[in-house]
DNA sequence: ATTATCTTTCAATACTATTTGGAATTTCAA
DNA sequence: TTGAAATTCCAAATAGTATTGAAAGATAAT
C-alpha cells in the first residue's frame, strides 16, 4: 500500500475509533496526523492536511495539549508554534486510561458508593441496593486494576521486560 | 436518601456515564431502569418511567436484547412481552466488553496489521510504518487481555474464589 | 510605538444522532 | 377467520454536537 493512501486510512479510521468512544473525531483524526508526523506541525499544516477550519484545529490542538498527548514545540527563529505527538504508545495509553479513569470512573465509583446506602426495605429497594453494591464492588474492582496497570512503575517495569525478552 | 431520588440519580448518572462512552443516553437509560426493577417491565412501563416514546423504547430494548443485556419474558395470559435485565455484573460487564471488543478492537488490530506493511523507506514512511506497529502491538495486547479476562471459565473461577472468600 | 504574524474566542451555521408519533404489520384469543 | 392488542417501522422533527470564519487579542520583530 501507499503511504498516502495508507495514511489516510489511518486518520480516517483512527477517527472513527475515537467518535465510537466518545472522542470527537476531529480530535482523534489531528493526534492520529501528529501520531504518524516525524516532524512537529504547525497549525497550518494541520488545517491543510485534514481540510478543518483555524478554530477547529486550534481547538483540538489545545485539547490534545490538555490530555497531555501532544506538546507544544518552540522553534528557535520561529515566530508560530509547533505541535508534537507523544510516540510512546505506552505513555498515550496511560495518560488516555487516567485521565478517563478520574474523569469519568472515579465519580461513578463515589455515585454508587453513596446509593448504595439508601434507605428502605422494600422489595424494591432491596433490588436498587443490591445493584448499587454489586456495581461499585466491580467500579472499584476496575478502578484499582486501571490504577495499577497505569502505575509509571509498572511500566517501568513492563516496559523493561519486554525489552529484555525481545 | 429516598428511593424515589436515588433512583433518579442512579438513571440519569449511568445515561450520562453511558453516552461518554459512546452508548446512547436512552438505551443506557432503559438499561438502568431494568437493572434496579425487581420485577420484569412492559415497554408501557419504560416508556411512563422514562417519558420516552414508544418507538424510542422499542428500538432501545431491542438494541439491548441484541447485547445480551436484557431478556426478553413471556408471562403465561398476557399478551404483551416484559424485559428483564441480566442482574449479574460480571455477566454484564463480559458481554459488554466481548461485544465491544469484536465490534471495535478487532477491526482496528486487523488494519494496523495490514498497514504495518505499508511500502517506503522516507523517513516519513519510517515513522508512520513505526507508529502502525507499535499501535498493532498494544492494540494487540489489550485484546489478548480482554479475552482472557472475559473468558467463561476465567469468570467461573473468579466467581468461584470471591465467593470462597467473602 | 507600529505593524505583521500568529493565536484565541465565540456567535452563527452546518452536521449528526436521537426521538417522536402515526401508519403498517404482526400476534393471538375468541 | 376476525379484530383488538401489541409490536415494529420509518419519515419528519428535534435536540445535541461540532465546525466555521471573522474579529479580537497577543506577541515579537522592526
Amino acid at each position: 500500500m501507499e503511504l498516502h493512501e495508507a495514511k489516510d486510512k489511518f486518520i480516517q479510521a483512527w477517527g472513527a475509533f475515537g467518535s465510537q468512544w466518545g472522542i470527537n473525531r476531529s480530535m482523534a483524526q489531528v493526534h492520529a496526523l501528529l501520531l504518524i508526523s516525524p516532524e512537529a506541525l504547525s497549525t497550518e499544516d494541520v488545517m491543510e492536511q485534514l481540510n478543518i477550519s483555524r478554530g477547529n484545529a486550534n481547538m483540538n490542538l489545545r485539547a490534545l495539549i490538555d490530555w497531555h498527548l501532544v506538546d507544544r514545540i518552540l522553534k528557535t527563529g520561529e515566530r508560530r508554534e509547533f505541535f508534537q505527538a507523544e510516540k510512546d504508545v505506552w505513555k498515550i495509553a496511560t495518560h488516555i486510561t487516567r485521565e478517563r479513569k478520574k474523569r469519568e470512573l472515579e465519580p461513578m465509583v463515589r455515585l454508587l458508593g453513596e446509593l448504595k446506602q439508601t434507605s428502605g426495605t422494600t422489595n424494591e429497594t432491596k433490588a436498587f441496593k443490591q445493584m448499587a453494591h454489586d456495581l461499585h464492588d466491580l467500579t472499584s474492582r476496575i478502578d484499582a486494576v486501571l490504577e495499577r496497570s497505569t502505575r509509571s512503575d509498572v511500566q517501568w517495569f513492563l516496559k523493561a521486560a519486554s525489552t529484555l525478552l525481545r
